[in-house]
RNA sequence: GCCCGAGUGGCGGAAUGGCAGACGCGGAGGACUCAAAAUCCUUUGUUCGAGAGGACGUGUGGGUUCGAGUCCCACCUCGGGCACCA
């Protein structure tokens, strides 16, 4: 025991050297300020840095500074792209790579309502102890670019940006957006027209400031809103959960009439389904937001009745025909006039029961339909047809009108509650024969024969009215909607239009930590603070808890503590026209605000003029041509974002994009999901978790202590129980296997298990690597003689699949195609003198600290990462003679060595000639020999 | 229910339609050691065989092909997303 350390030659790689290296090495990037990437223009300008060479922005989704730490799960993404970034940077790019921190939100507040610290010191510490892990990792970021969106000289600019979509409005025959001061001169001059017709001057100053505030693309308006008593302040509908309830703490969720800022994302709606042409982003992510944004193509169509038109959207107007009932959501304004006195009672109680129903209920796919009879008929405007009018609850108001025309042949939900109900079913298309088989019935236009309704094209039949409408004959959807549409928009009851299932974006939030906005209140409504009253602080107080309820008081209101600083709201200032009085917002913005923008402010983080210099947007993220509309070359970052970051991050750049600030179309060009690290989670018999690490296992079973234990596999983290600490890893290996090791473990792309028994193979290859390199005995660099001809061949080919794997990231099997290389080495005995400089330079992305060590042991003085990165001979990628696998039919028998340009013939022959093949072609004749040069032959017989 | 992914040794995973299992972990054997750890070397898909060598093998069943983990069809399982969206 005491002799232990002796045993281990002194300049071994161990634990001791690798950290000793690491932190050597870190200091050294940090002193000789050895990650800056320079600017075309402004502070961070340096011309000559950036002459010559090809910008990259490498960006990853920037965490929220948690008082717990980083655990191994964490950083995945983040070796990752250091690695990319470090490679592209050898490659000779320009490459922008930074970290910042996203620091508004809840934690940090409801940890400073219990413990009554201010949560801008506990978001520093926990800043500064995350900045500390980080560099651990060496991760080769620009210190300067980095920022915190807490910071007021950063959230100044989140306000700003608030300010400029306050002060713009949607132009949608221009189908972009527009500074309000356009708005107002179009209404002043009578171009745009007033909501009324009335002329302009003849508004009033407030009715004038009404119809310009409706327009704005940042509103408030009394709309329902996702009302969480338990928080104590409204959510957005991305943050509700599919059970109703808030994503953040899992309170149960409300809908209320409140007024609240609201973002008008749905004027963007077809340019963020449209856009996402142009990116480069796996289909998945793709389809999630083209599901979320929820764009269909349909009708509204008005049905006449005594309570006045009901206007529905439909998917299928040229189904109409067939509409034999319609049906209201339960809510829907309409109702009250409809319902007739015999019906009252069945409809209030039905109303009163839908509105008792958690909206998961309600949204049960698998439940009965239910619905009542209003009492009222509608007229169907195809055929005059009288239809009664329903209420069911499988009709929502949030959706489209809140109110359909039901078509029970052609849709599954119409057809089912038309059965219960017992209305009529007619047939309006006559499904093809294969329908017909594929349900097992014989073809007929009897609905009643019918287990299911028809949806897809197929000739339509009693769909021809009087007036013009002919669709009889016709078998193509498309063309029948076409058709139904000019013919409701000649008749005046319907015209052709799109819905969609995105909302506007509620903006508002009744907390503390978050960014305030920068508007004042006069009797009239909200008034956009000047560009240079900005920053407006954050007020201090020591009260940073909103007002919070009973979940389940859904009738409680919002207060924010903003809303108990009177010293702070009431403000006097001379907005243009003498000192007056006015009241601050006292919301704040989403969480969301900050991280919609950043990439942007790491690029001039200390502009304080412009949130970012035109020159030096255009340089980092302008428009590439080949396909490359411009934004970040690459972002990498969680799934877990798909919609809500990546959405309302690509709608803030697409408004400064059409305000003429950004120079790129979308923000984020090249979107790279990276997996997570899992770990084993035990739970005992009580199903509590228990402590991972003191889990053992014994024939195939686990136990803590004496008790078994069951293993699921989970996210990493404090909550399962089974987080590991990279300080572990730091004292065990080092950063350098550790970095290997998550990198080495699977594709970037994947979700992979954490385990910390395989660490050690990564360690083990670092070991050997050294050991090529350097006398352990005395630390001196040891190299070998001049490599040979198939060592020299083997260096190129690693270098060309190093080079290919680094640019497809697949950074796993170039970390393989290196322990390759250094298994050939080790057997050589050394590394040949040749190989060493290739080598290190190859190993320095993935391996950094070591990889500078074994660089200065070569002789070099400085630093290798702006080393141009080894290229491949493409004359020692050939060889000249190759090994062929050789099959008969089919199956492997033998492998030949064949002269690298040999002909087919004579790859031919030499596999015919092979006593191996002889054997097994067994004196049969061969009937064809496939020849596939470089790769195979096959013989058949 | 619908839409995406993915199923390969004991484990993580590799494989432009062309030698399945690279690389790593783990296992086995050996070297060093009084011994152990660390390190190094050999070996390691299953199976038959003393061996040479053979058979089988990428979730299941079909198909295309000279040749299929890879392409096509159907199914099963797991993971993710959406879910009465008219």
């Amino acid at each position: 025991m005491a002799n232990a350390e002796s045993d281990i030659p002194p300049f071994r790689y161990s634990s001791t050297l690798a950290q000793d290296i690491e932190l050597r090495w870190q200091d050294w990037w940090e002193a000789n300020r050895a990650f800056e990437a320079p600017n075309p223009a402004g502070p961070l300008a340096d011309p000559e840095g950036v002459a010559g060479r090809e910008k990259l922005f490498v960006l990853d989704m920037f965490p929220y500074p948690s008082g717990t730490g980083l655990h191994v799960g964490h950083p995945l993404g983040f070796i990752g792209t250091d690695v990319y970034s470090r490679y592209k940077r050898m490659a000779g790019y320009n490459v922008c790579y930074t970290m910042g921190f996203d620091a508004f939100g809840l934690p940090a507040e409801q940890y400073a309502v219990q413990t009554g610290q201010h949560p801008a010191i506990t978001t520093a510490s926990n800043v500064a102890n995350m900045r500390r892990q980080l560099r651990r990792l060496g991760l080769s970021h620009d210190p300067r670019r980095s920022i915190d969106t807490t910071d007021p000289g950063y959230y100044r600019w989140t306000q700003w940006i608030f300010l400029q979509i306050f002060n713009s409005w949607y132009d949608t025959d221009a189908g972009r957006a527009r500074p309000i001061g356009e708005l107002i001169a179009a209404l002043e001059s009578g171009s745009q027209a007033t909501p009324d017709g009335r002329p302009w001057p003849s508004l009033s100053v407030a009715e004038q400031r009404a119809v310009v505030d409706d327009r704005r693309m940042a509103y408030v308006s009394e709309a329902p809103v996702n009302w969480c008593p338990g928080l104590g302040t409204v959510v957005a509908n991305e943050e509700v959960t599919a059970d109703g309830r808030s994503d953040r703490g899992n309170f149960p969720v409300f809908k209320r009439n409140m007024r609240q800022w609201m973002m008008r994302i749905t004027a963007y709606a077809d340019r963020l389904i449209d856009d996402l042409d142009l990116l480069d982003w796996t289909d998945a992510i793709k389809t999630m937001q083209r599901n979320w944004i929820g764009r269909s193509d349909g009708a509204r169509v008005r049905f006449a009745s005594v309570a006045g038109d009901i206007e529905v959207f439909t998917t299928r107007p040229d189904t109409l025909f067939g509409a034999t009932f319609m049906v209201l959501a339960p809510e829907h304004p309409l109702v009250a006039g409809l319902t007739t006195q015999n019906q009252a009672a069945a409809v209030t109680e039905y109303q009163r029961a839908a509105a008792a129903k958690k909206e998961v209920d309600r949204q049960d796919v698998g439940k009965a339909k239910t619905g009542v009879f209003t009492g009222s008929y509608a007229i169907n405007p195809v055929n005059g047809v009288s239809i009664p009018v329903w209420i069911a609850d499988y009709v929502l108001m949030g959706y489209g009108t809140g109110a359909i025309m039901a078509v029970p042949c052609g849709d599954q939900r119409d057809f089912e509650f038309a059965g219960l109900f017992d209305l009529p079913i007619p047939a309006i298309q006559e499904p093809p024969a294969a329908w017909f088989a594929e349900h097992g019935i014989d073809p007929s236009l009897d609905t009643s024969t019918w287990p299911l309704a028809f949806v897809g094209d197929a000739p339509y039949v009693h769909s021809t009215n009087a007036d013009g409408l002919a669709l009889d004959g016709l078998s193509s959807v498309a063309e029948g909607k076409r058709l139904t549409n000019e013919w409701l928009a000649a008749h005046g009851c319907g015209e052709g239009t799109v819905n969609f299932k995105l909302r506007d974006w509620l903006f508002s939030r009744q907390r503390y930590w978050g960014e305030p906005f920068p508007i004042v209140y006069d009797e009239l409504g909200p008034i956009g603070l000047p560009d240079e009253s900005l920053p407006v602080v954050l007020p201090e107080t020591d009260s940073f808890a909103p007002r919070t309820f009973d979940p389940n008081d859904e009738f409680s209101n919002p207060e924010s503590p903003l809303d108990r600083l009177d010293w702070w709201t009431e403000v006097e200032m001379d907005l243009g026209d003498g000192l007056r009085s006015y009241r601050r917002d006292t919301n704040v913005m989403p969480q969301w605000a900050g991280s919609c923008w950043y990439e942007l402010r790491y690029l001039d983080p200390t502009n304080e003029n412009q949130f970012v210099d035109p020159q030096v947007e255009r340089y980092w993220m302008g428009p590439k041509g080949n396909g490359h509309p411009g934004g970040v070359d690459l972002y990498v970052g969680g799934v877990e974002h798909a919609v809500l970051h990546l959405l309302y991050a690509r709608f803030w750049h697409k408004v400064l994009f059409d305000l003429g600030h950004v120079s790129s179309v979308e923000p984020y060009y090249r979107l790279f999901n990276q997996g997570m690290i899992l770990a084993a989670a035990f739970k005992d018999p009580r199903e509590i978790y228990v402590e991972a690490t003191e889990v053992v296992e014994r024939d195939g079973q686990f136990f803590h202590g004496d008790e078994p234990v069951t293993r699921e596999w989970g996210k990493m983290g404090k909550s399962l129980k089974n987080a590991v600490s990279p300080d572990e890893m730091y004292d065990a290996y080092g950063a350098d296997t550790l970095r290997l090791y998550e990198m080495s473990t699977g594709p970037m792309d994947a979700s992979r298990p954490w385990e910390t028994r395989d660490v050690v193979g990564m360690y083990r290859f670092l070991q050997r690597l050294w050991r090529n390199l350097v006398d352990e005995e005395t630390g001196a660099l040891r190299v070998g003689p001049a490599a040979d001809p198939a060592t020299m061949r083997l260096v190129h080919r690693t270098i060309d699949g190093v080079r290919a794997d680094m640019d497809g990231l697949r950074i796993n099997t170039a970390i393989s195609k290196l322990i390759e290389l250094n298994n050939h080495l080790t057997k050589l005995g050394a590394c040949p003198a040749d190989v060493a400089v290739p080598l290190v330079l190859m190993i320095a992305p993935l391996c950094p600290h070591v990889a500078e060590e074994l660089w200065a042991k070569l002789g070099h003085t400085s630093s290798l990462i702006r080393e141009p990165f080894p290229v491949a001979d493409p004359a020692l990628l050939i060889a000249d003679t190759i090994e062929m696998p050789v099959q008969v039919n089919g199956k492997f028998r033998s492998r030949i060595v064949v002269a690298a340009d040999a002909s087919d013939a004579d790859v031919e022959a030499a596999a015919l000639a092979d006593p191996k093949v002889g054997n097994s072609l067994n004196g049969s004749t061969p009937k064809k020999v496939i020849v596939v040069p470089g790769r195979t032959v096959n013989i058949v017989v």
